[in-house]
DNA sequence: ATATAATGATTAAACGATTAAACAAAAATA
DNA sequence: TATTTTTGTTTAATCGTTTAATCATTATAT
């Protein structure tokens, strides 16, 4: 590979500092360069093909303009939605992303955030896994900025930018009692995350029935989910109606009813977490909790810019979701 | 923020110069160097929670250990997937990944470009999009290690990484036809994409009949979709299954053969490009040409991690498909 | 006892950029 | 004309690491 051209090179070209160089291309010193001095130094620099190296400048002004994001899975559709926004709105605002995947392990997320340490990022932002309160006491110990994002832990005063699990829990199940099911399942993961700790809440403090819930671990998907449904049905009285809190549950249930020739909405009623494609082209378009995007992308990389200003004041941002109606959970 | 600990502050902290604090963390100079000097530096190292400044030593070293990763969405599931697996593998080898996204776009490609080399990346992966022989030239032109993945200009000598896209597409159209269909309509994009135009190639090679082709425009996707349905099943002799030649076309097509009532595979036969979950809950589950994700993925990088090494030789590597058959076409 | 070798550490330059401070030359002011 | 101001540019230090070259010591060989 070729060397690179630096600012040294421009200057020997046009026989001038580097430093003039530098306060050409950066725009400094306005008024106190010569025109000519100025022009050549640019022409110079397109000819040689400059490009400014930012790990240089990194060094000198201690900002990477880099951002570290940590997410459960890039390969996740909810993750990769937000990388794409968080990345969009980065960009405009000079920041690059690098990115990382925690597969829910605490272990990876530590060896993440030392990895982006020494990439030097000016902040992060993460969704921590479960147990990770080591994590995000290394976090908060080094001072770094950062914003939990999707999942945050209440009882630690952070930045965080999430939904209102509960809530939305809770509207989805009291719409499936307004259309009038008695017996609402729910399925969900076997977690202590609290996101879904609050989503499964939200529902069971309206069910009030500990038989309705199934428990799926998360390294035995489909086996527990198949299991889960299957009990329910047989119940003395077999459940109509289904409330999976995350979109990869929604989608293994789906194709069990499927499996089992179980009509939606006619048998069963579904309500799923999350949009996904899948839903659209089930049968029964199915009805889901949306969660807004955007604005959870777009929050969480504002918040983490104001902290990176502001290393001092903390904010926590709760959005609402919407219950998006379809053919899946009304008869 | 705290100000970050650096070598000079561990060395401070024992008493020792920083090059030999360097040596120590480095492992370098092995046995010329005393015990206790190497046990109170690494102990030193960990008290004070030294993190290196991966920047200085980029900066020192020339290398990032960085590689730029320009796909077209990372929101798109496909390139989501390449990229979890890319990030993997890259770990793996002490990289890290900074990824962007081109949506499609030859100038937000080259800005793409622009941000990544002046981050100093070590090379780059790239998925071109259309009409971007110029970005193509530029990256041949500054000699810069890169990989050219899923799109790729047969004409000129560069590392690739790519599917047999016109043998994926005659094996998909070939097991229509020994499925006893006639008239096999193709949906696809109006694209010179070089990737693109091979599906369809391999397509209508075996086809010879322009009216049964529907080139959606991609910004008029559902729109052109719908009416190249529409006009596909209002022939003389209507068409009696359908490829699609992407993930989205299929399963915008299918949402649209939903609508219209159509029964697949009674009526039409379906095949569609890359796997996902939506295919799974059609309630045919979708025949569809399965692209190997790791494979395409980690010999990218290897390409990539080579070039790197070794500038000179350039690699192209074509991978093969697999068609998935399921119960959209057969009958 | 002296020259040579081995050991353990330090010095200093370099990577590419930024920027305060210094400097020379020209222009304005006294 | 002498002095001050302004203008245009350069010098040199700095960011945190790495590493060749060098320098003391101490040990070994002659």
């Amino acid at each position: 590979m070729k060397k690179r051209v630096s600012i040294k090179d421009v200057a020997l070209h046009v026989g001038v500092s580097t430093a003039l160089v530098s306060y050409v291309l950066n725009n400094k010193k306005e008024g106190r360069i010569s025109k000519e001095a100025a022009a050549k130094i640019r022409q110079a620099a397109i000819d040689l093909n400059y490009v400014p190296n930012q790990i240089a400048r990194s060094l000198k002004s201690q900002k990477t303009n880099t951002i570290g994001l940590i997410v459960a899975d890039i390969a996740n559709p909810f993750s990769s939605q937000i990388a794409r926004i968080i990345e969009d709105e980065a960009q405009k605002n000079g920041y690059s992303v690098i990115f990382g995947s925690s597969d829910e392990s605490a272990d990876k997320t530590q060896n993440l955030i030392f990895l982006l340490l020494n990439r030097q990022v000016d902040g992060f932002i993460v969704a921590l896994p479960e147990n990770a309160e080591k994590q995000l006491n290394y976090l908060a110990g080094i001072d770094i900025p950062f914003v939990l994002f999707d999942r945050y832990y209440p009882e630690v005063e952070t930045n965080f930018v999430a939904i209102d699990n509960y809530k939305a829990a809770s509207q989805a199940v009291q719409h499936l009692m307004a259309n009038g099911r008695k017996q609402i399942g729910i399925v969900t993961y076997q977690t202590g995350l609290h996101h879904l700790s609050e989503r499964k809440r939200g529902a069971t403090d309206l069910i009030q029935n500990t038989s309705l819930e199934v428990n799926v671990r998360i390294d035995h998907l489909k086996e527990d989910v198949d299991a889960g449904i299957d009990r329910l049905l047989k119940l003395d009285t077999p459940v109509d109606a289904l409330f999976f809190t995350t979109n990869l549950l929604a989608i293994s249930g789906l194709k069990y009813l499927n499996e089992l020739g179980v009509k939606v909405p006619e048998q069963i009623a579904v309500v799923g977490f999350d949009e996904t494609d899948a839903f659209d082209l089930f049968y029964s378009p199915v009805t889901y909790v949306k969660q807004p995007m955007e604005q959870l992308a777009s929050q969480s990389l504002r918040l983490l810019l104001d902290a990176i200003d502001n290393p001092g004041a903390k904010q926590g941002v709760v959005i609402d979701t919407e219950l998006v109606v379809r053919k899946s959970s009304v008869s």
